[in-house]
DNA sequence: CGTCTCCTTGACACAGATCAATTAACGTGG
DNA sequence: CCACGTTAATTGATCTGTGTCAAGGAGACG
């Protein structure tokens, strides 16, 4: 935490925005149609539930309490919010986004589907992120103390809060390297095929959920930028762009242009290795 | 996780560096003078058992079994290593780094006193980065089997470490946005300066650790860059800098330089506020 | 069929990278 | 203790990838 705390004034804004627009949590459960059954979903397997027995994951259904269905453009949390659930994406997209106090915005994240939101939120108990849908999207309500709590019972649960907390750390630190823009888009390309793929999607038909300038300001290049080297992609062959929807004409490309952002290639580069004092375990 | 896993070369890589210098856990226990005693360590409060009660953090002591001194530029672990252990920083200060196919260094993070290494590896299974001492150093030594299985037992335990977790994912998104180089090198300072005075030492007289390359690597910035601004911030009177030892003038003009990349201070922008859909409770 | 928003394309500017040279610390060995 | 070589840090000159500003174009939608 590089930063000592201070009162923010999110918080009191965050109550002038309640008054007119904060949903109960009664409005929020008229959204789910019904509990969602975790056992029948297919992104159990890549969900927070994945891996429990059958008698676990009963228990785990019974603390989903409901799922909200949002609109595009509609916010799930706000900066400023209390802290209470980690939500799981069903289905659609959501961004997290900050404004910086020069007004500047910040894509941190796209949220696509299976994947959890909040995770960033349980340390400082409160969100510095709004949360907002790209299109169309439900989201799964996982109580964070209900979860918690359940997760002492059942250590397999508590093995994938964990690993969903680590695999989140892993995957953030492919986007912070020192990358050309060249290199950024082709890996966030990759990285939206990947997650179409996961989703029980085709891999190379993409269809986005987010403009230009989200992207741009994901990869922290300008919206020009991205029209350019989508251009540039398009010119080598490499893809085929109409708006949002792209289809990538040669993958194996543009996957060696994003190379370098592959953590799992790194360290094959031959160099001098003096000592190391790690044990096995 | 963006990427889809493939057979890396750091395993062999790594079977082949170990062959010359991989030393045994006995090796490492000699390191160690006697075990480490969290109860009478300063960093507590701030380390992995904060929190936990005298019964509990004493079998967490018996968990952590030695830990090992680190001469300037030594390996912790390396690119390809099997992840066992997490690590706390007693003394001194490591970075971790990874070289990306195309030969360049990305240092990905400092560690200072008090704060846990290897984290980003639970998930994997597996470093993905090169831990290496800067100045002389010493870490404790936290098997993850044993911890894991010990923080089922303990739930506070558990919930520092899934604390630490978050607080890492939130510091990343510090770094991780579209900043400045000056923005980013006087929020370097302000964080190196905040680990600091953690640490019980000074928060205005700093002895960086680290090299200008090393920073440069860090803030995605050229060497020459980071010389350059240092001396743009000695000469605007924020700072005297000779060679690692940084004296802050003006430690608030750097804060407000870096107050951009606060995540406290972000969301207090008045903008169109639609509907949040979050619940409380 | 207009209006709006998103996207694309071009011209130019600038922050920061790169290349190059100098200076200052820091061993290391005589 | 001092010369020497080595590495780290600074400073200057120039280059370039992206950002910025500006102007169209193409869907989407009422």
């Amino acid at each position: 935490m590089p930063w000592p705390q201070k009162k923010s004034t999110a918080g009191s804004d965050a109550g002038k925005a309640g008054a007119e627009t904060r949903p109960a949590v009664a409005a929020a459960l008229k959204n789910g149609s019904s509990r969602p059954r975790c056992g029948t979903c297919i992104l159990q397997p890549h969900c927070l539930p994945a891996g429990l027995d059958p008698d676990a994951l009963a228990r785990f259904e019974n603390t989903v309490q409901h799922y909200a269905t949002l609109a595009p453009g509609e916010h799930l949390f706000r900066v400023g919010d209390t802290f209470n659930s980690l939500y799981a994406v069903r289905t659609g997209c959501l961004k997290t986004c900050a404004v910086d106090p020069n007004g500047r915005e910040h894509v941190l994240n796209f949220h696509f589907v299976g994947e959890i939101i909040g995770i960033d939120a349980i340390f400082p108990g409160q969100h510095f992120a709004d949360a907002i849908a790209l299109v169309e999207s439900s989201v799964c309500h996982l109580p964070y103390r209900a979860i918690s709590q359940l997760a002492r019972e059942i250590p397999q649960l508590q093995v994938e809060l964990v690993r969903a907390l680590s695999r989140h750390v892993f995957s953030m630190t492919s986007i912070s390297g020192d990358f050309t823009a060249e290199e950024r888009l082709a890996a966030f390309l990759i990285m939206v095929s990947a997650r179409h793929r996961l989703a029980g999607g085709g891999s190379t038909e993409l269809q986005l959920a987010m403009s230009r300038q989200d992207i741009a300001n994901y990869l922290r290049l300008a919206t020009e930028t991205v029209s350019r080297i989508l251009a540039r992609f398009q010119k080598s062959g490499l893809l085929r762009a109409n708006r949002r929807r792209i289809t990538l004409l040669d993958p194996e490309g543009l996957y060696a242009i994003a190379e370098c952002m592959n953590p799992y290639s790194r360290g094959g580069i031959s160099r001098h290795r003096p000592e190391s004092k790690a044990t096995r375990g």
